[in-house]
RNA sequence: GACCCAUUAGCUCAGUCGGUAGAGCACUUGACUUUUAAUCAAGGAGUCCGGCGUUCGAAUCGCCGAUGGGUCACCA
């Protein structure tokens, strides 16, 4: 590690400014260190258990001498004798400390450890009077000094901002945030598995690509200083997937992170986790078979259910779900039949007397998709598949044959929001290009998320792509569904924040 | 980007009408060999988010700014 010269003063001036709590820890340590007992000099230990495992098998180990580790979270010091409770990454279990039994010298140094400390503890498996699994400790190690104190134990770490920026305090703290970090791991690597078991290959594609495509968003950009030019973070994995599609591997996925240049909500951190995963010879249909039962399976194998309770809300992830087109939905919802609606004029007339705002230049399909977001979306709450998407709104979707207007498209919408998107993947270069074009002119009239004119990709396409399903789904919404979270940030372990200072 | 709300001890929070800072936990000292938010006694601890202003006097009122949260806009 370098430090500059400021750091290092700013430090100093740091230290003569210790409030009393932080001095106090530094001063034991420095006790510590000069009776050789510094614990930052310890390279390993050997814990034999976890606090789960001795709790969970307490009638095999009742008597018999386990060894633990973890932090101090609380002390109670009753003279010559203490209890404290020990976290480990499984749980935690309380030790109990007698001065005959450690010895004078050992005593004494325990009753100076803090909470927040880091220590082993060997001892003997035994049951308090009062009933709580306990190790009576014949020896302790100070592992690691905590020099900070850690926030309260009974109220917890309640200030958002702290918790976001120091989650290592709010994983100490807030055993019930463990547990959501706990699932979503559960829930990526039985999405893996599923797809792995279904003959998925899993490939990493470019972070850093020349055109940001796949997707309509505002990028990040970096830059390269060898190369000496600008790069973009991807905005989405699709096009070089669909690479590897036209390459010969007919089912292929990338669970990874991200960027989207873009406002931050409850629902939107400017880097996510997204699967997307490409199929040869299936269509979206098979998309929506595909979704539903992986879905449905994570839910079951990871939370026991396929019915979970979002913010209060009751939700059947049981398949099958429910399909319709945007068009029938709009229908549903609002009254209105595009199907008996054929000029631009008459649409953007329907999206005027609704109160939808609409540019004046809005074709049919945009009105459509306009009046569906706005009117349709936030009552989607149980699961349901909305097909056949305009055709102005998907460039990279394949055109239907019923319907020259639509898409084989859909999204899927859970709790009001959209989990995920899929399409029967456009698959003809010129078509391909044409709507490239046709996004680069919006592009050049000032929209900055619309799709950049890929050239290599037109040319991949060329060489010639089986017909071929696509689906995206994104992990921290449905990560957000099935651990009941409020925001994305409770889902995402160091969300995106502005620095302080 | 716009609007609304919040910011007080390490943490969780009170703070009345503008009168000069409080509690619980944590910390320090002492007592206590089966406690459970241990208990008992004593003690220490503050840039009241920052700056400017109004005022005899500001945690409190006004303005500007910072950070966070929420709603909207944009998006997934």
């Amino acid at each position: 590690m370098n430090h500059s010269k400021d750091e290092i003063q700013s430090n100093d001036i740091m230290d003569e400014n210790l409030n009393e709590i932080l001095k106090v820890r530094h001063d034991k340590l420095e006790r510590l260190r000069k009776e050789g007992k510094d614990p930052f000099k310890i390279t390993k230990y050997n814990p034999t258990h976890y606090s789960e495992d001795i709790i969970k098998n307490f009638d095999g180990l009742d008597g018999t001498d386990v060894v633990i580790a973890g932090r101090i979270i609380t002390k109670r010091v009753m003279g010559k004798a203490s209890f404290a409770h020990i976290l480990d990454s499984k749980g935690q279990i309380q030790i109990f400390v007698q001065v005959n039994r450690l010895g004078e010298e050992a005593y004494e140094d325990f009753k100076d450890y803090d909470i927040g400390d880091i220590i082993g503890v060997s001892g003997e498996v035994f049951k308090t009077k009062r009933g709580e699994i306990s190790v009576k400790a014949s020896e302790i190690v100070l592992l690691s000094k905590s020099l900070q104190p850690l926030p309260e134990k009974w109220h917890g770490l309640k200030d958002v901002d702290i918790r976001y920026r120091q989650r290592h305090l709010d994983l100490i703290v807030n055993p019930e945030i463990r547990r959501t970090f706990i699932l979503r791991s559960k829930i990526i690597s039985r999405m893996r598995k599923y797809l792995d078991e279904r003959g998925f290959l899993e490939v990493e594609t470019p972070i850093l690509h020349s055109i940001a495509g796949g997707a309509e968003a505002r990028p990040f950009i970096t830059h390269h200083n060898t190369l000496d030019i600008d790069l973009y973070m991807r905005i989405a994995t699709e096009l070089h997937l669909k690479r590897m599609i036209i390459g010969g591997f007919d089912k292929v996925y990338e669970i990874g992170r991200v960027f989207r240049n873009e406002g931050m909500s409850i629902k939107h951190n400017p880097e996510f986790t997204m699967i997307e995963l490409y199929e040869a010879y299936a269509d979206y249909k098979d998309m929506m078979d595909l979704t539903e039962d992986m879905v449905a399976t994570i839910a079951k194998d990871v939370l026991g259910t396929t019915v979970v309770t979002y913010q209060g809300t009751k939700v059947d992830l049981t398949p099958p779900w429910r399909r319709l087109s945007m068009i029938d939905a709009v229908k549903e919802y609002t009254g209105v039949d595009f199907n008996d609606i054929t000029e631009d004029g008459e649409a953007r007339d329907v999206a005027k007397s609704m109160e939808v705002e609409i540019e004046d230049s809005a074709t049919w399909g945009v009105v459509l998709n306009s009046i569906f977001e706005e009117k349709v979306e936030e009552q989607l709450v149980q699961p349901t598949f909305i097909m056949d998407y305009p055709i102005e709104v998907s460039p990279l979707a394949k055109r239907m044959e019923e319907d020259e207007r639509l898409t084989y498209r859909f999204e899927l919408f859970i709790t009001s929001r959209e989990l995920a998107n899929a399409y029967s993947e456009l698959n003809d270069p010129i078509d391909q290009r044409e709507r490239f074009l046709e996004q680069a002119k919006k592009r050049a009239e000032g929209d900055e998320e619309a799709h950049m004119m890929d050239d290599d990709f037109v040319k991949a396409l060329e060489v010639g792509m089986p017909p071929t399903g696509g689906l995206g789904i994104g992990i921290d919404r449905l990560v957000m569904l099935l651990t009941d979270s409020y925001s994305i940030r409770d889902v995402i372990l160091f969300p995106t924040m502005r620095p302080k200072e």
